[in-house]
DNA sequence: GCGACATTTGAGACTGAGTATCAGGAAGGG
DNA sequence: CCCTTCCTGATACTCAGTCTCAAATGTCGC
């Protein structure tokens, strides 16, 4: 299955199915957490695929919506995390200590932000809201 | 004021009141907005100032309290910025495409995220909330 | 199937932010 | 003024992410 919507998701973005793209996509979409660049590196190195590729690959991803690249923990890791998810609505607790990141739904901040946001002047094109602390496990 | 300043903040914090730290504070606390470490480097090399005091300093600042480190724009610069604010309840409006962050004053935000967060386990210790968007200028 | 051709790949060099180290230098208490 | 302690800048280093380019590979017309 999961090599199935790798395909389906090169096909949809008119790239070439090449089995380090393939790869790739699965390794990410395969997560439901969102995982660093720096895992994925290592763990495609093993099979022979580049650091180049990985990069490339993740990039493309995320221009096309279908990954979303947030920030790691302040002051820890400094590499960027990808996870599955549309860009546009969704909001990251992060853990300072463990670097544990949880999805939260949160529609009804949406509204809150876009019209801070738009208080401001800005237009809130994207809600990459990262909230930092410490998880249950972690106080 | 500023240099004056900037002996208070040394000395509120044990920290011995060199040249070099007083040049540093001084460059970040004279300005209203977030300034990029890479600038504080540049501008203060010019004096003499080795790269290594100034994220030593900033650092140091950073851990009393005294200033809040906030992520760039995403994509383009990834250099830390710098700005005085209580590092707790403060969240940005980053600009994505001029790099302009505005602070904002979001008590009633504060309620919900806290609320969220401790939904999912979490203890929210720092707010460090930044919204991504276009600022009026830019769109 | 096959071959031409454009795209993709991986190795490796490069960039630039931030960190570590360490000998020399300054602060400041006595 | 001296001595200890802390601070500094030069420099080398690390590490994420980018760039480059020759070689490999997928695709498509035949």
């Amino acid at each position: 299955m999961s090599l199935r919507s790798a395909s389906a998701v090169l096909d949809r973005l008119d790239l070439r199915s090449t089995s380090a793209r393939r790869a790739v996509i699965t390794a990410v979409l395969s997560r439901s957490q969102p995982v660093t660049a720096r895992e994925l590196v290592a763990r495609l190195a093993r099979r022979g695929i580049g650091r180049a590729t990985v990069f490339r690959t993740l990039d493309l991803l995320v221009r096309a919506g279908v990954l979303s690249r947030i920030h790691g923990i302040e002051g820890g890791e400094r590499c960027f995390h990808y996870t599955r998810c549309a860009p546009e609505h969704h909001h990251h607790l992060v853990c300072r200590a463990c670097g544990k990141v949880e999805e939260i739904d949160a529609r009804r901040l949406d509204a809150r932000l876009d019209s801070v946001a738009r208080g401001h002047g800005f237009r809130a094109l994207s809600h990459a809201v990262e909230i930092q602390g410490l998880c249950q496990d972690c106080h």
